[in-house]
DNA sequence: GTGAGAGCTAGTCCAGCCAG
DNA sequence: CTGGCTGGACTAGCTCTCAC
């Protein structure tokens, strides 16, 4: 808990920005990359709550959006938690039909959450930020409240995870010929740039041959 | 001492899921 | 398609801490 990361580590600094008192504030891009840590600021809410959505799909949890608190002075949001779906324990509530299936249980007393709260300065700033997860964490398909894998038995996730690493192979293929594709256009582009370079030069020559003998 | 923020929790509201 | 049901978002109240 607490601990930063190593930004060059990771590599992905572009979207780490300097704020005014030299800290790293960080946009509502992508920032997929990097880990949240106490001190880390963001743009805006928002922003920390798209940080955060993105760290969670990469680490593969989904997030909730919890509490948050107004400022006594003008009403406006100024501390938010933001945490894991399986953050903490569903509250016991009285089943109004029998007949009804009960939904997934999705609580499982997990811990992970960050905080954020805004600063005098109007910068949204992490004051906390716990990292571990009491359940393992799976790549989280589609979006929203409902994920594909939190329906499926074991057998059909293992089924699925097949699938779609064969998917991912088959894309990576694509992705490598459409490189290549691309890498020919631009090495033609080239080629025929310098030849239409190679021509007007002729011209001006030409030109300037006319032009000296006359 | 007082005011404001942090942290927690119980209660309420509402969007969306799903059985019929 | 509809209405009941549910989970998540939000509100409010409480205690504790800290700065002034």
């Amino acid at each position: 808990m607490d601990e930063q990361p190593s930004m060059s580590e990771n590599g992905d600094m572009n979207h780490i920005m300097e704020s005014s008192e030299g800290k790293e504030l960080v946009s509502s891009e992508g920032i997929s990359d990097v880990e949240p840590y106490v001190g880390m600021e963001f743009e805006s809410e928002e922003a920390a709550k798209v940080f955060y959505d993105a760290y969670a799909t990469r680490l593969g949890f989904i997030m909730r959006v919890d509490a948050f608190r107004r400022s006594m002075r003008d009403g406006k949001v100024v501390w938010r938690r933001l945490v894991c779906n399986k953050e903490g324990f569903r509250k016991l509530r009285p089943r109004r039909s029998e007949n009804r299936k009960p939904r997934a249980i999705t609580r499982e007393g997990c811990k992970a959450a960050i905080v954020v709260k805004k600063e005098k300065t109007g910068k949204w700033v992490v004051t906390r930020f716990v990292k571990d997860h009491n359940h393992p964490l799976v790549a989280v398909l589609g979006s929203g409240r409902r994920t594909v894998i939190l329906s499926q038995t074991p057998d059909e996730k293992d089924v699925k995870i097949r699938e779609l690493t064969a998917e991912l192979q088959r894309e990576r293929k694509r992705s490598a010929v459409l490189q290549e594709q691309l890498d020919m256009i631009l090495r033609d582009m080239e080629h025929h740039s310098n030849h239409l370079s190679r021509k007007v030069e002729d011209v001006v020559q030409s030109v300037r041959e006319i032009e000296s003998r006359r």
